[in-house]
RNA sequence: GGACCUGUGGUGCAGUUUGGAGUGCACGCCGCCCUGUCAAGGCGGAGGUCGCGGGUUCAAAUCCCGUCAGGUCCGCCA
């Protein structure tokens, strides 16, 4: 199935229209038709010819009316007439319903409109605040219908999916407890319990795995999960998930099931079906890309070259790690160019950034050009070249720090000089797999949690969980296309004595974790399965698909960047009246 | 919290570097003309707080300071 801006299936006939717009063809000449829709363009030739082009979501068709016509852009009417061939020589292969017109229209005006604040049309690239106030208008351009109805479809085609492989559809509640962990969460405060409030899920996490203890098995759900956090390209604060939780299954199971629906609504989406989804473990990702989310589009990969300045003279380069990135080609790079890349690294949290330009030398050898060249010996400038393997005319960036920071600048310097659109074809998929239980410590000296809590160590990690937590890899999994974090999941934890554990290498103690999870807690005590799970990012993975490069071309109505609908004009202030009945009183505006 | 870019009739732009009358282009809008167009065509017309505030200057869309809004990114997003 491939999804474009064809016609559905029905003839979409209602009491109002015997036919869509862009669905007549050929076959249906000789037809009296009556067809409804918007103006999209009115060409008048005096008193006794005038064309009407009229838009519904299937397309446009050419309608001729003997003699002038009352309409302007954007009204809506109903148009009754034949459908009948153009004369010779007047097609427009532009439209597929261009080999025919609908002839001798009578036009009825069903509701006049003002003029639209822009044109309805794909061709013009209107500012978006202006796009979003009017939402309604911009909707109807034909590459809007299309993202909105490829969203439908690769929301229905992971459905089915789902539900082809034995997993049934569990609807959770909006209105949830706070868990003080993880991302911000939007508050509702309560009319009935003054002073209470429940929150908006940021994500399903909690109750569907309440659902494996109540003995679902398999569960999925077209989850809206709600994060107060700041917005992206790739981030808005309400997002949808295909949500995935099932029981007696490892983490195979998981990237079998999950791997079927990405794979499915691909197809759905491009018309071609996906290979098996490639794995790489999340140490690999980190050392040859940088990322926990490598866009393999391209190599560019970072270059290990601790071992070539081990013991240097330099101390710039006396770091735990220094890697490097090659860009071909790039010794043209002028000095302000190299400045602008040495600031962006400085932004990202490096010291600095060296880098050299490799020439072709004396005695057709090659050599760097570089204002740190002075302060390496021969040895290490060879051995720079010959580890990163660049010829003549191309730039070496090096970053000399602690891991993972050199890692994360030389990732994102190597996406900013080698990266493309994500949207850009062609689709890479990738599985990350075995993340490190633990990132960094907190203001206490204690372990965090990457993923979360309840995720299952590695078996053969576990030992070391108290002894080397920071050794310890999770049985915690991501899937990422073009360099896009689709989702994640895990198994998660269903013993107890192994939750403990993990609560004391995170210095929560029993009683702060029965006041934040008790309800969870409680719950695996009356007979927990092993189980395992996984979301996908809609929002993301249909952005991709549609050849968007930001999520709020396949969002419906989405907010700006700072979280204003500029439709609605949401957020407002309440009513004293509403503040009142919340039980609530507003603090002096922070400054 | 921070960095960078953007803001000029309804829409999309040029003009800002080097200050000199709201100057220009395309689309749209309004009126008239037009019997085969299709982003129709012709003639005429209307439409502006140059985001906002302050400063420099004889003079500011243009230079300076501040501020607001939008976008991209860093932080943040277990």
């Amino acid at each position: 199935m491939t999804v474009s801006s064809e016609p559905t299936p029905t003839t979409g006939a209602t009491s109002m229209r015997s036919h869509l717009c862009g669905a007549l063809r050929a076959t249906d000449v000789g037809s009296r038709v009556t067809v409804c829709g918007w103006v999209a363009k009115r060409r008048e030739h005096g008193e006794h010819l005038a064309f009407i082009d009229l838009r519904d979501h299937t397309g446009i068709i050419q309608c001729v009316v003997p003699g002038t016509v009352d309409v302007r852009s954007e009204y809506v009417v109903a148009v009754e007439g034949l459908v009948r061939f153009r004369p010779d020589g007047t097609g427009n292969a532009d439209l597929p319903t261009g080999e025919v017109e609908i002839g001798d229209c009578s036009v009825t005006i069903l509701n006049a409109a003002e003029p639209p604040p822009f044109a309805v049309d794909d061709r013009v690239e209107v500012d978006e605040v202006i796009r979003l106030k009017h939402r309604f208008v911009d909707l109807r351009r034909p590459k809007m219908q299309a993202n909105l109805r490829l969203r439908a479809a690769v929301n229905s085609s992971m459905r089915a999916a789902m539900d082809r492989q034995g997993f049934v559809e569990v609807e959770t509640p909006l209105l949830w407890a706070p868990t003080p962990e993880g991302a911000r969460e939007f508050a509702v405060p309560s009319r009935l319990h003054h002073g209470s409030c429940y929150v908006l899920p940021q994500s399903p996490q909690l109750a569907k795995q309440l659902l494996m203890v109540a003995g679902v098995d398999r569960y999925y759900q077209v989850a809206r999960c709600l994060r107060d956090e700041d917005l992206r390209a790739d981030r808005q604060f309400e997002f949808s998930q295909l949500d995935v939780e099932a029981s007696f299954v490892s983490q195979e199971d998981i990237l079998a099931f999950v791997s079927e629906a990405v794979v499915d609504a691909a197809e759905a989406a491009t018309g071609d079906r996906p290979g098996p989804i490639p794995r790489m473990t999340w140490a690999e990702a980190m050392d040859r890309y940088g990322t926990d989310k490598p866009d393999i589009r391209f190599a560019m990969e970072l270059i290990d070259l601790t071992a070539v300045f081990a013991g240097t003279g330099f101390r710039a380069f006396d770091a735990p790690c220094v890697k490097a990135i090659v860009l071909e080609g790039g010794a043209t790079a002028t000095r302000s160019r190299l400045d602008a890349l040495t600031d962006r690294a400085k932004a990202l949290g490096a010291k600095g950034l060296a880098w050299f330009r490799v020439a072709e030398g004396e005695g057709g050898v090659t050599g760097v050009d570089s204002p740190v060249a002075k302060f390496l010996s021969d040895e290490e400038q060879a051995g720079l070249v010959t580890a990163t393997g660049a010829h003549a005319g191309d730039l070496i960036l090096v970053v000399a720090d602690e891991y993972r920071l050199t890692c994360h600048v030389l990732g994102a310097l190597r996406l900013d000089l080698g990266g493309r659109p994500v949207s850009e074809g062609p689709f890479r998929y990738l599985w990350v797999v075995d993340f490190p239980m633990f990132d960094g410590v907190d203001d206490q000296g204690n372990p965090i949690a990457a993923h979360h809590p309840f995720t299952m160590p590695h078996e053969e990690d576990l030992d070391r969980l108290e002894s080397d937590p920071a050794s310890v890899r999770s049985q915690a999994y991501d899937l990422v296309l073009n360099g896009w974090e689709l989702g994640s999941g895990s198994v998660r934890v269903h013993r107890a004595d192994i939750q403990s554990r993990i609560f004391s290498v995170l210095g929560i103690t029993d009683e702060e974790a029965a006041s934040r999870f008790g309800f969870l807690l409680g719950a695996f005590r009356f007979g927990a399965p092993p189980h395992a799970g996984f979301a996908v990012g809609l929002d993301r993975l249909v952005a991709i698909f549609a050849g968007e490069d930001n999520i709020r071309e396949v969002i419906a109505f989405p907010k700006t960047q700072s979280g204003w609908d500029p439709m609605t004009d949401a957020p407002k202030p309440l009513s004293p009246a509403a503040l009142r009945d919340l039980g609530l009183q507003l603090l002096p505006k922070l400054s």
